[in-house]
DNA sequence: ATGACCAATGGAATTGGA
């Protein structure tokens, strides 16, 4: 089963960009982020000629996340429990059943720039959420796929100009510890596991000529609870996908499961 | 000043991204 992770950058500017990389990729399953539409105004119809369940939880104009499975979609769930005032659409959940059973989740952790301020308050507090629902997710025991936009630079590897990103939101010691303490509940972070070597990336800003000079930060993670990493049979990054026609600033992320 | 961007909203300029 090959899962990937794209964060699209707005469902109507990217789909002529999604359906050319889901045509040659060919993954069973897609957890999307920033699709920016609310569920109406979702293309539902174009995954569904292609063989795809499409669940979605939009809200208007930002953020927005949404799952693709060419298997069936059971058990959603919609929203990161933790706080009933939260509306903002960064977290769905849903079990998509192969050979065995997988729990899935797509999520968009906030950015939390500027920090300090307000918004790294909200990053870090949902970071805290985050961690004790994965804690719940892990005491079923089931294969679980954590995959989205962490908006989180691992560490200084995960950066062309690590100097560069001392004081954002995205590499703070805050952050970096918050998303330290999720992965030691007893993830396993699918990249690293297949390449501890600098220089992989799966974002490059549109300003800047950030492509062109390969000034990149990798945010975009999958992480596996213990029975689903059992499973791992490989990793990647399509950067090429950087490089096509009205491109998102993200590039997907993806791993097989022998599931 | 990523001195040089992009998407959505709404119908110009602002907000948010990272």
């Amino acid at each position: 089963m090959k899962i990937a992770t794209f964060n699209i950058n707005g469902i109507k500017a990217r789909i002529e960009a999604l359906l050319a990389w889901l045509d040659a990729a060919r993954p069973d399953v897609v957890l999307l982020q920033e699709i920016k539409s609310v569920d109406e105004g979702f293309p539902r119809e174009v995954f569904e000629e292609r063989g795809y369940f499409v669940e979605t939880h939009g809200q208007k104009g930002f953020n927005g996340v949404a799952i693709l499975s060419r298997l069936p979609l059971e058990d959603v769930e919609r929203g990161l429990p933790g706080d009933d005032a939260d509306a903002q659409a960064r977290w769905i959940e849903a079990t998509v059943v192969g050979k065995v059973a997988v729990r899935l989740v797509a999520l968009y952790l906030p950015n939390g720039n500027p920090a300090p301020g307000p918004k790294f308050d909200y990053k870090l507090a949902w970071m805290a959420r985050m961690k004790a629902r994965v804690a719940d997710l892990l005491a079923e025991e089931v294969p679980l796929v954590l995959g989205g936009d962490y908006n989180v630079i691992p560490a200084p590897i995960d950066a062309a100009r690590p100097e560069a990103w001392v004081e954002d939101a995205l590499f703070r010691p805050e952050s970096r510890a918050a998303f330290r303490a999720i992965v030691n509940l007893g993830l396993t972070e699918a990249i690293r596991t297949r390449d501890p070597r600098p220089g992989l990336y799966t974002f490059w800003d549109y300003q800047g000529a950030a492509w062109q000079k390969n000034d990149g930060i990798r945010i975009d993670h999958l992480l596996l609870g213990p029975q689903a990493a059992d499973l791992l049979s490989d990793a990647g990054i399509d950067k090429a996908v950087r490089d096509g026609d009205k491109p998102s600033d993200h590039v997907p992320v993806w791993i097989e499961l022998e599931a």
